[in-house]
DNA sequence: CTTGAATGCTCAACTCAATTGAATTAAATC
DNA sequence: GATTTAATTCAATTGAGTTGAGCATTCAAG
């Protein structure tokens, strides 16, 4: 993930056919709740017969459900195929400097279980076992016979690899420089891995669960410890050549503007973010640090806050304008570790830029939307992750 | 294109397997040059049997041809294949409002053909028997038994769909508002067709035979009329939701700066691109309307063209350093219609900025290259992308 | 109320494109 | 020269999708 793997395209036969046309139906039946093989035939461009075989092997798995038939129109009305919820779990997991939060989600991406674990260190030596009870516990919550584990994602702070910018990053995570924690995690928890940064993972809960089920692309802005974005484009996820891609904190909104901690003047992250606001309302007395004191300040209609709001805005609504004309998103989504009414007011306060290639006559979303997000956006993201993988197939889009 | 289409998702089967192994080992030939069927079949993942039927389908409608045997090390000597560069022809086309640009290229992507035709008119009735009577021109340049065509490729100046940005776009061409090109072109041409804009189609160009061959992901930018970016990101072409990334030229670089014709303050375009330097040597009493004039003064060391490459270059920088943060490519290309020195010069001044994700230790290639383009880069790149569909499977990448 | 068209679905036979395993050829090494 | 290694082919097999006939169920027309 951290190194340039010269991607390997591969052939395809019988067997990789079956694997990807199972993948093929269970993303239909997600997008469109309930299905019958017909018409699942129908979009797949699969004959009847193909799609009864497919439907038996998944209900056989209990990967999906068999419903009512259900009367439309003429014939025989057709047996309705959902998701099983209960087919299958994943579990999602996210590292930071001083705590781990792991979250165990529903073959829908639904939560089922989360917990928050302190930790005095984060060198791998201590995550790794910690991670490893952490699932443990999380599995055997759901009890006895549970569905099986389709696999872990695992989100850490970027960058990854040793790049220019260190500011706010896996810097902070000691002893994991030169390790690929997905064979580290691969080992100790025994099932399929996915490591992905933080706002990566909270569009992938947002397109999961959230506010983005109906969008192809998207451009999900997460307040984390810094300002990181998720760029789902076409269905795809962005990542760039070394999995760096997003990394909107230090996008320069002001030349020769305010001193980033990553030696620029001018970042994103120092006008909008949560340090940026309680740098700022420290200067006027008033501790923030936690979501709790922003929400506080907020019930209260903190002049302070508003102001700080109002301030970060501008440089916001300027990056929204880049998001727009560089990836012709849907929609941008605002979302993270921030209260929820905050991130309301920021983006009614946005003056966003009316000449973009987003401004058409033809919009029905709004330009710019709240995300879903809760605090444990980022752990359930990774393991909604592991979700999308199971019904994204990596093949054959036709527009 | 212009419009979103809520992307198919279908499944494969015997026939659709057969022409993605078809296009992989397209692939796979035109990266490594030439291979022999057993290490095909490794890289591939198929068996030597497949890879033996498949080679030999590929060998008989001449699209590979077989070469000497090379011996490497024990065993038998493999029979090396290659792409054969005359096996099939693809043709590219841009339209201008002023102007048509027709190319056609080898299987290669190697230029076989181009012309430039003035037009009166941007109509659809002028422009259409235009393109097709250059087509034929061009396709009867090369003789009687001529290879198959592929298909052609259309370069049209975006934003597609009525959006809020139009200044310099498809505005220009008048009667195409609500008309899908792509469809009338296929229907005049009759053979299959693909609409890009610009930017997209010199990124591909300069994948296929310029400086990017070996790159999976990076960024071009394209000095066309106004400041456009292709992006490919992992192989895969960026067109966001509606076929409008990429759109530099308006991302603001300066808060409250110089006035665009878009109505906003402070735009990439309104310092770097040819209309900001030839505004800008205008003042100065110089005219800079084409690329000659502009290569003229750069021949005598215009001292003022020197002082615009200065002013030009800090934003251009600016703009870069977001490039790398939010795609993280491998590198960002500059090309288009400048002169290849003054495309130098500018990288030469170019200030990048130090703490970006693309600034790190295991750099091999320069952040910023110059593009290997030239006049016909567009044209060239709309043939490259009907090329670049014959062995790219939209399918099953493995990392 | 009956009958026929439309639609969903299954059965059985078939086909396509892959895989598997044995045989063949040619070079490198012993 | 004999042996090992590797590329390739031949022949048989297999996996997964397609095709066409037939049955079930509903709607709609007569």
């Amino acid at each position: 993930m951290h190194r340039k793997t010269p991607l390997k395209i591969i052939g395809s036969n019988a067997e990789r056919t079956r694997l990807h046309n199972r993948k093929v139906v269970l993303g239909h039946l997600r997008s469109h709740g309930k299905l019958g093989r017909a018409e699942l035939a129908r979009l797949t461009g699969l004959s009847t017969q193909a799609m009864s075989n497919i439907i038996a092997e998944l209900e056989s798995e209990a990967l999906i459900l068999a419903g009512e038939r259900q009367t439309k129109g003429r014939g025989l009305p057709a047996v309705q195929y959902t998701l099983n919820p209960a087919g299958a779990v994943a579990l999602g997991v996210e590292v930071r400097p001083n705590a781990i939060l792991c979250a165990l989600v529903n073959f829908l991406g639904d939560t089922l279980y989360t917990k928050r674990i302190h930790i005095e260190s984060s060198e791998p030596a201590v995550v790794l076992p910690t991670v490893k009870a952490a699932c443990d516990e999380a599995l055997s919550s759901i009890g006895k016979n549970a569905p099986p584990v389709l696999g872990a994602g695992i989100v850490m702070p970027g960058p990854f690899g040793r790049v220019g910018l260190t500011g706010a990053g896996k810097a902070e995570l000691v002893g994991w420089d030169d390790k690929d924690p997905q064979v580290l995690f691969e080992d100790v928890l025994q099932v399929p891995v996915r490591v992905e940064n933080d706002a990566t993972a909270a569009a992938i809960a947002e397109q999961t669960t959230g506010s983005a089920t109906d969008l192809q692309s998207f451009c999900f802005v997460y307040f984390g410890t810094g300002l990181g974005l998720g760029v789902i484009s076409n269905g795809e996820i962005l990542r760039g050549a070394f999995g760096n891609a997003g990394e909107l904190g230090h996008v320069v909104v002001e030349r020769g503007g305010r001193l980033c901690s990553c030696g620029n003047r001018g970042c994103l992250e120092t006008y909008t973010s949560r340090m940026a606001a309680s740098e700022f309302l420290q200067k006027r007395g008033k501790s923030a640090e936690s979501q709790k004191d922003l929400s506080d300040l907020l019930a209260v209609n903190d002049p302070d806050l508003d102001e700080w709001i109002c301030e970060a805005a501008d440089p916001l609504a300027q990056a929204i304008g880049t998001l727009e004309n560089l990836f012709d998103p849907e929609a941008v989504i605002l979302g993270g570790a921030m209260p929820p009414e905050l991130l309301e007011r920021l983006i009614a306060k946005l003056n966003l830029i009316d000449a973009t290639v987003s401004v058409r006559a033809d919009r029905t979303l709004p330009r710019v939307v709240r995300g879903a997000s809760g605090w444990m956006t980022a752990a359930l993201g990774a393991a909604a992750l592991i979700i999308h993988d199971t019904y994204i197939p990596s093949i054959s889009k036709v527009a």
